[in-house]
DNA sequence: TCACTATATTCGTTTGTACATATATATGGA
DNA sequence: TCCATATATATGTACAAACGAATATAGTGA
């Protein structure tokens, strides 16, 4: 399978967002997560999270599966090895801060979350 | 020393714009350059290359020192870990890739440098 | 003091992008 | 078919930030 082309410019212009770099943290540790989950975790309003979505999908760095009448997002399977290291570096620095460390947090407390088991 | 209060959006903003990224992955591999190096290495206008290193230096990312007529740049010293991890993640990801890998040559080429011994 | 070099800053403009609100599309079930 | 839910997109606005060009500041040596 080719390396994906990705640029570095591009990929570091979609983590400058907070919103977006919110989203890939939580795609990061969670694996698969639907709009709905990313919409509870991060309180933010559905269309703000589905247009991030959307650029993160145009630039490849997630993509989505559907299944029923949700969407799951993750992490392109094809991003290059940098790509996951800059964000596992980013997670090391945004641990215990604002807003990432309680998105998780949210996340955890959700009733009725479409597929996923209890995160820990 | 305490360690430096650096938040992962504002670096990764910081990141996010090329000719700064290009500034910071010279000074990554050659420790230290002058404005006049940067200048050089980039073939981009002083102010811009300058009104770039305010951004960085006010954003703790890089420190400058004056010797005589010539300010020189570096990385800052309390860089956290998690901040050269992701620069160098970038080199490995820009390698070979324009304008990230003409910078180096470029310098390379550059005649009457300051303070610098050759790059090989 | 003046001239020269290196670097920094100001200013007005433009471009990119995030936003809220509203609306559209898609799927599943009654 | 109609309705409800999940997700996506369109539109107009606002704000941040990058830009080129001009100018200012700082240090050095004559």
């Amino acid at each position: 399978m080719l390396a994906m082309n990705l640029d570095i410019s591009n990929y570091l212009k979609q983590l400058a967002d907070q919103t977006r770099l919110r989203c890939l943290m939580l795609l990061r540790k969670e694996g698969e997560l639907c709009v709905c989950e990313l919409t509870y975790a991060m309180k933010l309003s559905q269309p703000k999270i589905s247009r991030h979505l959307a650029n993160l999908r145009e630039a490849n760095i997630v993509q989505g599966r559907r299944e029923g009448l949700w969407i799951y997002y993750s992490l392109h399977r094809e991003l290059p090895g940098w790509a996951l290291e800059i964000l596992d570096s980013a997670l090391v620095a945004a641990e215990n801060s604002k807003p990432f460390a309680s998105d998780q947090a949210s996340l955890c407390s959700m009733p009725s979350r479409p597929g996923a088991a209890c995160c820990a």
